[in-house]
DNA sequence: CGCGACTTTGACAGATGTCAAGGCTTGTGG
DNA sequence: CCACAAGCCTTGACATCTGTCAAAGTCGCG
């Protein structure tokens, strides 16, 4: 697929069609898509825990974290979501919010009803299966995100978060494997990854200083892909974004 | 429903009915599933990583971690799953497995064939959508771990799990909050915790000093269900145990 | 030009990891 | 029923990573 219009709603095709096989109407389904777009603020929440929300939030532009929080304030980042991403399409089938939704930058999201895409999803089962996929994959980015937190020093976590981020922005065009820009300050990355800010400068100074990565403004650029995939022990294959094998007929759901 | 026959396939139904709604047909079709039981003994990996799969395991007895691991193979515990769980109902969507699957104690566990689940899917839409809705509500659980590992001390973090655990297990009916079976080692826990062994033992020594568990046999015992919940933080929101609020008609995926 | 947010530093504290050894259970076989 | 082995739990001393606190420096925006 082509992206030289890179709309919002063909960025999140696009991510489907990543792993998931969808027919020229089916594809139209989703371009067809409702919604209304608006701007939030820096580090404002757009959805609230335990809000209940009529529609999901397709990322336009900018940086959105998922947070959790524990009790004496302090927050973790449990996703962070990039242009073409659905936020919270569980919503549709759990319409409470389980944690909130903040932009860390300038943001502009579309709200995408709830019944259009149940809509979309009762009509055309491939479209359905390829919501329930996408999840799937979201919730691989998650373990890996355990793994990262809960067994990597701090050097190889921020390699690792950095690795999939150009992974991910380059699959959508916006970046690739010397840079993309980095809309979060570095409190926002501690919250990522469960440090504090002062250790993630002190970290980011020392990948600085091994020539690993440099900084430009808001883009980070990458100085050596080799060497901090090692260091992040990064491997892309929980990234899921080879189209799965194609599975013997078409349509899963389909009868 | 009654749980007089805690069958493995009823306990997976319990769960799917907990939080989507299921005729008595659909509810049948889960019933009706087919698959072959068998053994794992302790310490066993029965999915292996990348390994490609055409079945779903569902948990009969005992208890499955899912694992990731950094390169100096230290070991992370994902997710644990406890009789009535299908552990991998993702792998329908994604046959090739993102993380390995290992018995902690000696389990048994039924093989579904994707063929069945994908079946009942596309025959029953609310079926569909009720393994949708678990996904999500695994996610959810992975999300909380997050920020177990991510921003709570060892102290919480063990009593996070302990809450967890017996929340769960009390879902089905095979313990509660004065207690329930806990088979791992230390050496597990220290993987599900993102700590040591070592400082694990520590931790846990700490808690039975607090006179918050105890341990009898195989038996975590806990004996102040509001201060262990308090320790850990606790709020079983996230478990999403609660059937979601009905949907506006009933099968949302239905037409 | 000046304010506010962000980054950078330094000194120090505390939590958790590491290593190594000993003790306890539990299951097995004689 | 006893003895043994294997795995598991417990402990202590010490190392290291990361957190805390506080202040100064820098950058961008109005």
């Amino acid at each position: 697929m082509s992206l030289s219009d890179p709309s919002a709603f063909r960025l999140f095709l696009h991510r489907l069609t990543a792993h998931s096989r969808l027919s020229g109407e089916e594809q139209q389904v989703i371009l067809d898509l409702p919604g209304t777009a608006f701007q939030v603020a820096t580090n404002r929440d757009f959805v609230r825990l335990g809000e209940r929300v009529d529609h999901a939030c397709l990322v336009v532009e900018g940086l959105i974290g998922r947070f959790g929080q524990n009790r004496e304030g302090s927050r973790q980042i449990t996703a962070l979501h990039i242009p073409g991403d659905m936020a919270d399409l569980h919503s549709v089938v759990f319409p409470s919010a389980g944690s909130a939704l903040q932009a860390l930058s300038v943001s502009t999201i579309i709200r995408v009803p709830h019944d259009a895409l149940r809509q979309a999803a009762s009509r055309h089962p491939a479209v359905a299966e390829a919501f329930w996929r996408d999840g799937v994959a979201d919730a691989a980015i998650l373990a890996e995100w355990v793994v990262n937190v809960g067994r990597r020093n701090a050097r190889a976590r921020a390699a690792h978060l950095f690795c999939e981020l150009a992974t991910r922005y380059r699959q959508t065009g916006a970046g690739g494997r010397d840079g993309f820009a980095l809309r979060a300050t570095q409190t926002h990355l501690a919250d990522a990854l469960g440090l504090t800010p002062v250790h993630v400068n002190r970290t980011l100074m020392g990948l600085r200083a091994e020539k690993l990565i440099a900084f430009a403004g808001r883009m980070l650029r990458i100085l050596d892909w080799e060497r901090l995939v090692d260091a992040g022990e990064f491997d892309s294959d929980y990234l899921k974004m080879d189209r799965a094998t194609p599975l013997r007929g078409r349509a899963l759901l389909g009868a």
